[in-house]
DNA sequence: TTTT
DNA sequence: TTTT
């Protein structure tokens, strides 16, 4: 095995912070990363719209530092996971689990001598993984909901699921 | 913007390989990718499925050395595209395109005398995106598969939607 | 192989172009890229210093956009290469060779509205190397200066040293 | 700050292990990175020699399993320590600090029900240091030895020098 | 020889 | 000083 993954883009909205039902801190936000040109002329989709999720301290730096329209750069690794909506239906869910996360511009961006470029990392765990995988989590019947789908109730996630 | 992934793991079947109506090369397979170590002791889901695509001479040459079961590295950039369903909803589906590709076990495995490492490029292209997008390329109404399951027929894809 | 290598930090000094006898241009410049945190305490040395190559239309680019100081984003590829000085014992030097060069901040940095990331591309090369190891290519009997020691003439590397 | 390695090369010649005076476990040794393809024609140096330095638990499993002429794949960060030689002359190393190598053929290469790919992970550490820069560490007023050279003596590197 |  |  080796996932590896590293993007430069722009965050599509503030970030998400929630919490499981232990505690932990989760972030999530989407990264816009321009594509190389798009040649052809068609202007339509330039960008490449990719989930990013952090975890822990982290998480909470990231909701700290990052809002909507700061340029960032995310190393971590692409994740699967799957859960079955309410048909019934598996639906399979991409996203990026950053170990490392770097602020490309600062809060008053723009002003070089207060910042511009500062960074948390992952302190030591080599990024994180919630689960997914119906049988083991969902002891239930019904069809299990995306964890990350906002509902304003805390994240369905089993502290089991969290491998670290 | 910067995309960059590079992943190793194992073929989880044999590529399959197809053409644009404008007779480019696509192939399309599925990696493997054993997580880091799953601490806890779930047993299950150990791995992440990533779709990974490639085209044109780098298509051929992974239909032509790639089966099911081998070890191989991947290297690309992240695509998400989206297609609207045949109930109207839209789809996304997230993809490596590689740029390049190296094979880590040679066809007589083990047989390190015969070769055991190989590899193959994209030559000059730095990845390729197959539009997406629903609306603009479905001149009509109906909900529009995802051009890559197969039906048989040859892929839904426009060659302008080739951005190289 | 693969060889991959993606670095974000700030120029050291401004780029130098330089130009082959045959008119390639070649842009140097050093990146200081912080490391993670230095834990123990010990001040000094805080950050690496790492040698960047680019080539031909990219190297234009960097020459033109980058300056000391800024903050740009590095993709490329790991190359060592090696020439004799003039003591007669070899040197090994230890280079990025990149194709893709981001520029995260603009000329008035910090002001966003007028640019603040931008990039450039090596169009299709993938990187480049120029020759090196000495007595192969210095027909004379001298020992072999680094050629990119700058003496004030043209860059000593035959055309034939670059790969693309 | 963002720098990350990495590479898929055969080793050169078995790994070496040594110890720091505190016992701390340091594995080296040389990946051949084959380059892309050489085009011109011209045979020579078709490989680039990247010196690899893994530390702990890591370089433990580094000397127990990988030997010469095996694959790896080793992910990492670039480092540049500078020593004084014996002629006062500043000398600049760079190295590829693993924190992650994964073995891509067994011992038994080829042979795959014996195994074929295994790996290995820096337990948290995001890589090693280990320190180099006279003057602040060695008190005295001797040129000073690159600490890797061998000379049958443990390695002599500070414990204050390695971060982690 | 180093950047913020 | 280099690997297949």
């Amino acid at each position: 095995m080796l996932n590896r993954v590293i993007l430069i883009g722009r965050l599509t909205r503030d970030p998400e912070l929630r919490y499981t039902p232990a505690g932990v801190a989760v972030t999530q936000f989407t990264l816009a990363v321009d594509r190389p040109f798009t040649s052809g002329g068609s202007k339509e989709r330039e960008a490449d719209f990719i989930p990013v999720v952090t975890w822990r301290q982290l998480a909470e730096t990231c909701a700290n530092y990052l809002r909507k329209g700061r340029l960032a750069a995310v190393e971590g690794r692409i994740q699967v996971r799957n859960y079955d909506n309410n048909e019934g239906k598996r639906v399979y869910v991409t996203e990026v689990i950053a170990d490392n996360v770097r602020f490309l511009e600062s809060a008053n961006s723009g002003n070089r001598e207060e910042g511009g470029y500062s960074g948390a990392n992952a302190g030591g765990a080599s990024g994180g993984s919630y689960g997914g995988g119906g049988g083991n989590r969902s002891g239930g019947s019904r069809g299990q909901q995306d964890p990350f789908i906002d509902d304003g109730k805390p994240i369905d996630i089993s502290d089991d699921d969290l491998p670290f």
